[in-house]
RNA sequence: GGGCCGUUAGCUCAGUCCGGAAGAGCAGGGGACUUUUAAUCCCAAGGUCCAGGGUUCGAAUCCCUGACGGCCCA
């Protein structure tokens, strides 16, 4: 009994069999294309507009996947698909001789080259007339079907590769995101910024709220976690005299999955020696604008029935101002923990009973606040208990230099004047270290050392960012989840 | 974490409410066909109905548990 499905497989390899009895190679090492499909049109287009009507071109030699076989006993019309597109390929017995009874061993998916010149069909179609094809690759397995493609979402995530293959409306996105980055790149080599790489093992898993995945390295014996950001790393390339530094990079936090979240995705964080925060706000607004423009041709963006204008400068708002005007809850008037869980919860937000005054602070925002925010904005000036590395407002040390922006409901960026007193830094994780053993939870800051010595060497005032790349992606590609901006998102395994 | 929905042929989906011989299209196999466009026509084949348990004379269908996925809530 074969297994279901086999026998699709068997009948390939049956052929493969016979191809190989009749002397060809399946798999040759080579083949020489001297045009993208998308290039054979264009030099038809040409051979057209010159020549009028029945005109044909040079002989080509094109290359690509078959998409579709249509098949009239001693013709054939062939799909084509390469990186370019879609060409269409006739196959004539009398052309091409014994060479036609290579089409019996064809399948769908197969690779295959062919050499001919270009016409139009009676229906209009540019074409291939084949005068020699030669099979490239040997497909064994049967590609998703044509006309509804691959639809299941799990599939396609898991196989990304069949649903690149058939799901052509989704390679835009990630070309757009390898633009994005290419323009972020840009936009900071620009301003002087060196991209660096800092480690993505580390000893002490900190920088930022999240908990850490713990691995372990055989030959020193100790435990090395994957990193959560890569701040404290960057602020030390800071205290070593680069004024202006960048990484964009994966990090990983060890938490749910959802349409908002991967564990590892990838960081864009930048310092800047002598900005404040104010600073990287306005670098912020101009970077965005200036990415979008190049990623995809303008600085409005529609998303999900939003028209967004990104063009700076973006409203500026304090935190506490915009959670008052949306909920009524003036954080001042709730120095009481207990007192901002009992206004939470009357919100209809879910906090636990016992839980730090900062996170309460944090889950008002992004349940009450972050999803009204469509258009560019900024929240500026957060309490100290949620930024443990952020310098106090010169006026109010309840409140950090820092905001966060936000565009379609999403939060895009975050960023702070650096706190640079290694005394007061020492006392702020000592804070964090405290509120993970109170409250049992692994989500805050710890406490590095070596990061601290650093200080003590002396770092001058900086001005710090971090962006989520994917965000930035899913809002300039117009995607809901992200998943569909990383081309393999992490998935339970089966 | 909670609620709801889904999982049937390689792929896209019916069938589930109301239990009674597992279906269609595409793909694949055989045949016809030298300008097709989801080509067309004829024939034959293809199943762990997600997994396990239960109810029943009888379960893809009803009940329970679990896996994976999606959406919503938190």
């Amino acid at each position: 009994m074969p297994e279901p499905g086999e026998e699709l497989r068997k009948a390939r390899l049956d052929k493969l069999q016979r191809l190989r009895e009749r002397g060809i190679d399946p798999y040759p090492p080579h083949y020489r294309r001297t045009h993208s499909n998308q290039e054979a049109v264009a030099l038809f287009l040409e051979a057209e507009a010159r020549l009028g009507a029945g005109a044909r071109s040079r002989e080509v030699s094109v290359a690509g996947r078959i998409a579709a076989m249509r098949t009239m006993g001693k013709a054939s019309f062939l799909d084509l698909k390469d990186g370019s597109g879609r060409l269409q390929l006739h196959l004539r017995q009398d052309l091409l001789g014994q060479a036609y009874a290579l089409r019996d061993e064809l399948d769908l998916g197969d690779f295959l080259g062919a050499r001919g010149v270009l016409f139009r069909t009676k229906t209009e179609e540019i074409t291939v007339e084949a005068q020699e094809i030669t099979l490239l690759a040997k497909a064994l397995l049967p590609p998703p079907e044509k006309w509804h493609g691959l639809k299941d979402v799990e599939t396609r995530y898991r196989q990304r590769y069949l649903d690149l293959m058939t799901n052509l409306e989704i390679r835009p996105v990630f070309q757009a995101r390898s633009r994005i980055i290419a323009a972020i790149r840009r936009f900071l080599d620009g301003r002087g910024f060196l991209e660096v790489d800092t480690p993505v093992l580390v000893p002490v898993p900190a920088g930022a709220m999240a908990r850490p995945f713990l691995t372990h390295h055989h030959a020193l014996d100790r435990a090395l976690y994957l990193r959560i950001a890569t701040e404290l790393y960057l602020k030390r390339l800071i205290v070593g005299g680069f004024d202006r530094v960048y990484e964009i990079g994966r990090v990983f936090r060890n938490e749910g999955i959802d349409a908002d979240h991967n564990p590892e995705f990838t960081l864009l964080e930048s310092y800047e020696a002598y900005a404040d925060y104010q600073e990287v706000m306005a670098m912020v607004e101009e970077m965005v604008a200036t990415v979008a423009r190049e990623a995809t041709g303008s600085d409005k963006v529609n998303f999900h029935g939003h028209e967004i204008d990104l063009t700076p400068p973006w409203r500026r708002v304090s935190m506490r101002e915009e959670l008052l005007g949306r909920t009524g809850i003036d954080l001042e008037a709730y120095q009481d923990t207990a007192a901002l869980v009992a206004a939470a919860r009357e919100h209809g937000v879910d906090v636990a009973a016992r839980e730090a005054r900062g996170r309460v602070i944090d889950k008002l925002i992004s349940a009450l606040v972050e999803p009204h925010l469509i258009q560019p904005t900024f929240l500026v000036d957060y309490p100290v208990e949620i930024s443990p590395l952020a310098k106090a407002k010169a006026d109010d040390p309840h409140y950090v230099e820092r905001f966060e922006a936000f565009v379609g409901g999403m939060e895009i960026a975050n960023a702070f004047t650096e706190l640079n007193d290694p005394l007061v830094q020492r006392q702020r994780f000592l804070e964090q270290e405290a509120l993970r053993k109170e409250f049992g939870d692994e989500e805050f800051d710890r406490l590095d050392e070596d990061f601290l010595t650093a200080l003590e060497y002396g770092m001058p005032p900086t001005g710090g960012l971090g962006i989520g790349v994917e965000r930035l992606v899913m809002l300039l590609t117009g995607q809901r989840t992200i998943r569909d901006v990383v081309l393999f998102p992490q998935l339970r395994s089966k």
